[in-house]
DNA sequence: GTCTATAGAAAGATAGAC
DNA sequence: GTCTATCTTTCTATAGAC
């Protein structure tokens, strides 16, 4: 690639990174091309040689936000199923991720701030959540049917343990809330593999 | 009270319910004092006789989304506790709630919105979420001490579960969500009824 | 109390210099 | 490719007539 190129990608990664910072904390109406710029070490005029539009730049953060979070991550590590999935809960369902210290998952940070537009971003919100479902769902022992079901309500409580934490004003009620969800979420793994019997 | 001050309330109510609305379908920022007062038979310039601010009406619809949803509706019926926890759970996890059919619930319509803000509407919300957790875990079984840690769960299960659902592109995957979160918040009673013991 | 009109500020997007 | 300057639209909030 030539340098002037190089260059160019090394701006827009900029662009990208201050955009899944600045539009998790703040939200997508809340951050200003101006912002997302001056964040990135630049001018606002220079914006529109990478993205078309706001919205697009959005499109992109959401999909690049997943690749870069926590979540992610984990994937990649070598480990064995229950570890992934506890290090998963514990590590999602912690108030440093709450508090945005790690980098975000756009599915809680970003809900119902998605759920308000049309379009490709939430085709990208869609597809950064079935893929967390699949991950999950990979990890879970298999012996019933009910993998994906678990999966799907596990996902459900995590991001909206967090998206919920994000929105309260009280620190002890956030404690608490992460802590419920962190310990359900262990028992509904255990519960996921017992047969499904009719209780004595 | 004189009429005059009748006529009044009545425009402030319309404003109100316009807001709970429009607010819980566009969130905050994409809905100007325009479209509200419109919404409500006037026109922008009465909105300050009955609120100071937007973000003072946002408080208030807050507040009263939550006495007019279908949650509080619920709580008036006079029911068993298990009668009322099915209903809860269908209900609030059903389609015609993430399509706003029925008076929303502000806890999973405005989460991450309302994390963008401060002050005062937070205070709102989490009070608002402080209740529902604390009807449901009157409902719960009390045979153990893990009544509140199960009903924060299963809030955040449900909340998260219709804010993604609200979030997604595709009604298969919705409607999947929906299901997967019905059938673990019932499995997530009964576990709470049972006592904790080592599993055999 | 509600209306029309408008002030004032902010933000998305474009133009043109370098 | 990035800058400064500007166009244009939109919106909150206020002013003043009725």
């Amino acid at each position: 690639m030539p340098w002037s190129s190089e260059q160019k990608e090394k701006s827009r990664e900029k662009i990208l990174d201050s955009a899944i910072d600045l539009f998790s904390r703040r939200g997508f109406d809340n951050v200003a091309i101006g912002d997302l710029m001056q964040a990135a070490g630049m001018t606002h005029g220079g914006f529109y040689a990478h993205f078309g539009s706001k919205s697009e730049l959005y499109r992109e953060a959401v999909t690049l936000a997943a690749r870069k979070s926590a979540v992610a991550k984990l994937s990649a590590e070598t480990l064995s199923a229950e570890e992934r999935l506890s290090k998963l809960l514990a590590g999602y369902l912690d108030i440093s991720h709450v508090q945005q210290a790690n980098p975000p998952c756009p599915l809680a940070f970003l809900a119902t701030d998605i759920a308000n537009r049309d379009g490709d971003v939430r085709t990208a919100y869609t597809q950064v959540f079935r893929r967390l479902v699949a991950l999950i769902g990979r990890q879970l022992p298999n012996e019933n049917g009910s993998r994906r079901e678990t999966a799907l309500a596990l996902s459900a409580m995590m991001i909206g343990g967090v998206a919920v934490a994000r929105a309260l004003n009280d620190d002890r009620s956030v404690e608490q809330l992460l802590d419920a969800c962190r310990k359900t979420g262990v028992q509904m793994i255990e519960n996921s593999a017992d047969t499904k019997k009719p209780r004595p």
